[in-house]
DNA sequence: GTTCCGTGACTGAATCACGATTCAGTACGA
DNA sequence: TCGTACTGAATCGTGATTCAGTCACGGAAC
């Protein structure tokens, strides 16, 4: 299992022949995708006890199915991880070039940028905690596998600070890429702290302000001097 | 296990009765703090596979213990991975409030809390990776064990920031705690992609100096406006 | 100086529980 | 009846932990 180089979700078991577009008439009384049911008992059972302490037939009875359905949808319990983390950063990425597209100065995108982030979590404590906490499980998964989407992201967060630069809002001796980083460590650290403490509701909002007026004041070209 | 509370690295088998010292003799070739070697050897092999992925056999190979020897120091596996944490965590800490102790002013005092999280890991790269990675392994020992440690580190930076407001140096319209979490984070960030991808010496240096000139002109008190 | 114990660190093969994964079978819609 | 989604009990490998011994040393007795 250590060469395992699961690259979809699982193709063949992609149950959804009918019903293919959207609960094509809801079966019973149940639900709709069954993956995506999967996915957030995962991100429930995991934030609540760790990837590694959570039985896969733990996530199969938070679901509602058997154990056995999860292998329909994940090739194993490590895909399962991944696919949670690779879905969710890329639903971040479209939603943040979304929001991105109707700001037009460089300081309100990067303030987008910062407000995105702690926002998408801010309803969503378990995410925050699997992706801030959990993902970092094992550096082989962060490595072969979620490194990529994540990088995705980051490039996202960099191509805003250089065109800040380029457009003569920002100092520009600061690496945009640096800066990325350091913008997504600082919002993931704050995550991480509201995450496993007391995580006051609307805290990240709060948190949100701030963290924007430092980092834009540091960011932004210096006027004299 | 899900209720272990594990206080001490493991009381009885302390081994050092008559070299108690120090390399009483050097009973062999052999070295000197056998708790010590096994520390340093679980740095490297969990950096390499992950906590969960690292067998505890691999760790008594690498360290030229027996398997058993590990039980003599730790408690158990996780025990193992808390130990090692917080031993760090406190030698950084300890690092810190030594050299900040010559800094007088605020500027300096930041910069020195930057360049001392970054510079204590750049010849740490194994270390490094266990901290921001590894060490994010289970929401329960995060909780449980490592948090208290770690809270005391990042009550020293956001002390340095409540100083520094104090003295007037710094804006006070942000929270100092929030400022600590994301200065913390923002280095934790650096850290975690220089330690998962190339790694390049001299990388983490070089960031220290950009990163600290940003996050000290966002915390600068505003002279106009 | 030599031999003989006692002590405690250290060893590593065997145990044993655990839990990911499988797959023979069920149920239901077409 | 066929095909497919789904089920969940049984399998089977794995690896943390244990513990019966071994080893080396220091001290005591000769």
């Amino acid at each position: 299992m250590t060469e395992s180089r699961f690259s979809t979700t699982r193709e063949p078991g992609k149950p959804r022949t009918s019903r293919a577009t959207r609960g094509g008439r809801a079966s019973r009384a149940r639900e709709g995708d069954k993956r995506e049911r999967i996915l957030r008992a995962a991100t429930r059972v995991f934030a609540r006890k760790g990837f590694y302490a959570t039985k896969v037939s733990e996530v199969a009875k938070a679901a509602g199915v058997a154990d056995g359905t999860i292998y329909l949808y994940f090739k194993n319990k490590d895909d399962l991880l991944v696919s949670l983390f690779e879905d969710r950063i890329m639903l971040l990425l479209a939603a943040l070039e979304r929001a991105l597209a109707e700001r037009p100065t460089p300081e309100e995108r990067l303030r987008c940028v910062i407000e995105m982030q702690l926002g998408l979590l801010e309803g969503e404590r378990d995410l925050a905690e699997v992706i801030t906490v959990n993902l970092r499980q094992s550096t082989r998964l962060m490595k072969q596998y979620a490194a990529p989407k994540f990088m995705l992201y980051l490039d996202a967060i960099a191509r805003v600070v250089a065109e800040g630069q380029k457009a003569g809002a920002f100092r520009t001796d600061v690496s945009p890429h640096l800066m990325a980083r350091t913008i997504f460590g600082a919002l993931d650290g704050i995550i991480m702290t509201w995450a496993l403490g007391k995580a006051e509701p609307g805290g990240l909002s709060r948190a949100s302000t701030q963290v924007a007026d430092v980092l834009l004041a540091g960011l932004l070209a210096k006027k004299e001097r």
